[in-house]
RNA sequence: CGGAGCGUAGCUCAGCCUGGUAGAGCGCCAGCUUUGGGAGCUGGAUGCCGGAGGUUCGAAUCCUCUCGCUCCGACCA
């Protein structure tokens, strides 16, 4: 804990407190009225001879451990300790906001602002704090998961990428000013990658010889920059942004299709997983070229595009199907457009009690385009009978970072976020009502010690309004509400911020329901 | 890229029109009180007024240029 304190904190340019005056603060603070811990004296005559060598302190030890919510019981290893839970309220780096910064315009924005996830950089670039950190990882977690599922492995491409690989391609002058372009110290044309088409084609070419080795579907998630003319709803249009892309080679194509007709299912399966309900829908292949595409919609009161769709996709379930074929009919026989495709004519084929109208919010989209970048870029395999062919391609995508903002778009209310369980950054969040006391903060510590990373401690020394008020702001799904009056009982108050159901509870069994 | 607007304390903003000591609320720090839904009182710290140039005895304020950010439109995972 000194050394920790020491190495992180002891440079503040304050002035040094005389160790008579300390121990006078440290003395009066542990004697205070209420104060009920007479273990803090001994405490701190012994650590204060070494506290006075310290160079200068925020705040006299009592306080500090107070704060803290140590409530002074200092161990040896205290440090080690502390580095490793580091998910104690009192010393993260979650910088709440009470007010919304004036460039934030759309709910997620504010909330994410709000909440401390993310600051903005620059336009169209954010910094993800530990918040925004968690719920990013998490939500490449559930991707990665069902892409691996799909028979997708992964790899990583690097961010930058030589222009010449996008000569062959023809799209070095065709992608036009969205595209970041560099120029190194020997005048080399570099860019910021925008997508990886060029790339893994250029890869797969090298090392891909014989139709044998087909099919495969190579996948990263990496960041992307696409210089938008103008960025804005936060992270839902950043100009940088983290993103899953998949390239399928196939020998031919209906084994590009069986490839497309995969991804559909796994994004239909991460979509489910992550807690939100996203609808396909037909779309155009715009700069990617090819013949079939789906976009991927997230239902969301605020999002960019009108949808119309049939009920019927609130009844489907992607985690249970087990036909891939029968998946994909089901999916694509069902109306969904955007307002930009919407027919008419077949709208009107869908039954009125299950015509819903909506927002969406772009989180994915699939093509399946041939053979244009395996010719472009002579991309072939040896075939059984000698002869060349050019793989069959697709490509897919999903904005993992657009999510973190599609999510909260969809799951929010006056008071804050509302997390999926899946994306959560913490499962629970342990709000000690009276820091300090004889009886929650033993209960506090024994939970957080049980839980682990999975919850956030707020341990701060503020009031209970305020702890509330930021509970659910930062949206997690469970709130462990330990208060003086239930902590001496060895009761605690759960509350599931999606419902505000409370219950009362002995420890144990908050404890198994927290973990579900 | 066309149109509009905004840059003043960590955040939200006032002050600018009409030039003369840089402000409020919240936050932060210290103390006391309070303690189950963003408390109260007292004291304190914090600013190259986005940057550069100009006008003037004097510029946050007027003029010019510039950088950044936001909004509307066209574009987009």
């Amino acid at each position: 804990m000194f050394l920790y304190e020491l190495r992180h904190r002891g440079t503040r340019h304050r002035p040094v407190v005389p160790p008579s005056r300390l121990a006078a603060r440290a003395g009066d603070a542990a004697l205070r009225g209420g104060d009920d811990r007479p273990y803090l004296r001994p405490r701190l005559a012994a650590a204060l001879p070494r506290r006075a060598t310290l160079p200068a302190r925020r705040q006299p030890l009592a306080v500090a451990r107070r704060r803290a919510g140590r409530a002074g019981r200092a161990r040896p290893l205290d440090s080690l300790f502390v580095l490793r839970s580091a998910m104690r309220l009192s010393k993260s780096l979650i910088p709440t906001l009470k007010e919304t910064p004036a460039e934030a315009q759309i709910v997620s924005h504010r909330l994410m602002l709000r909440a401390g996830m993310v600051r903005q950089m620059a336009s169209g670039i954010y910094a993800w704090l530990p918040l925004g950190q968690r719920v990013l990882a998490n939500i490449a977690r559930i991707v990665r998961e069902e892409q691996d599922a799909a028979g997708a492995e992964e790899v990583l491409m690097p961010t930058i990428q030589s222009a010449d690989l996008w000569r062959e391609s023809g799209r070095y002058d065709a992608y036009g000013k969205e595209m970041l372009r560099i120029t190194d110290r020997h005048e080399r044309e570099l860019l910021y990658g925008p997508t990886n088409e060029e790339m893994i084609t250029a890869i797969m070419r090298d090392a891909v010889k014989s139709y044998r080795e087909l099919p495969q579907i190579p996948y990263h998630i990496q960041w992307k920059f696409r210089d938008e003319l103008r960025p804005r709803f936060g992270v839902l249009r950043g100009r940088e942004f983290l993103m899953k892309d998949a390239y399928s080679f196939d020998l031919d194509r209906a084994g590009a299709v069986v490839s497309y007709k995969k991804m559909m299912l796994a994004y239909m399966r991460t979509f489910q997983r992550l807690g939100i309900t996203a609808i396909p829908m037909r779309a155009d292949t715009g700069q990617i070229g090819g013949d079939l595409s789906h976009e991927f919609h997230v239902l969301a009161p605020t999002g960019e595009s009108g949808v119309f769709y049939d009920a019927a996709f609130e009844a489907g379930d992607a985690l249970a199907a087990t036909d891939i074929e029968q998946f994909y009919a089901q999916m694509t026989g069902i109306y969904a457009a955007t307002d930009e495709k919407h027919d008419l004519a077949a709208w009107n084929n869908v039954p009125p009690e299950r015509r819903r109208e909506g927002r969406g919010i772009e989180v994915g989209q699939i093509f399946y385009f041939g053979t244009k970048y395996s010719q472009a870029m002579d991309f072939a395999v040896t075939g059984p009978d000698g002869r060349r062919i050019h793989p069959e391609m697709g490509s897919y995508g999903i904005g993992v970072s657009r999510l973190a903002g599609a999510i909260i778009e969809a799951r929010h209310d006056e008071a804050g976020i509302i997390w999926p369980d899946a994306v959560a950054p913490f499962r629970a969040v342990i709000l000690n009502l009276r820091q300090g006391d004889a009886a929650t903060d033993p209960l506090c510590e024994q939970l957080y010690a049980a839980l682990g990373r999975e919850a956030l401690y707020d341990d701060r020394e503020e009031r209970a309004g305020v702890k509330f008020a930021e509970a659910d702001l930062l949206g997690h799904p469970w709130q462990i509400i330990i208060g003086p009056r239930g902590a001496a009982q060895g009761q605690v108050e759960l509350k599931r911020r999606a419902t505000g159901e409370r219950f009362e509870l002995p420890v144990a069994e908050a404890l198994v329901r927290v973990r579900g």
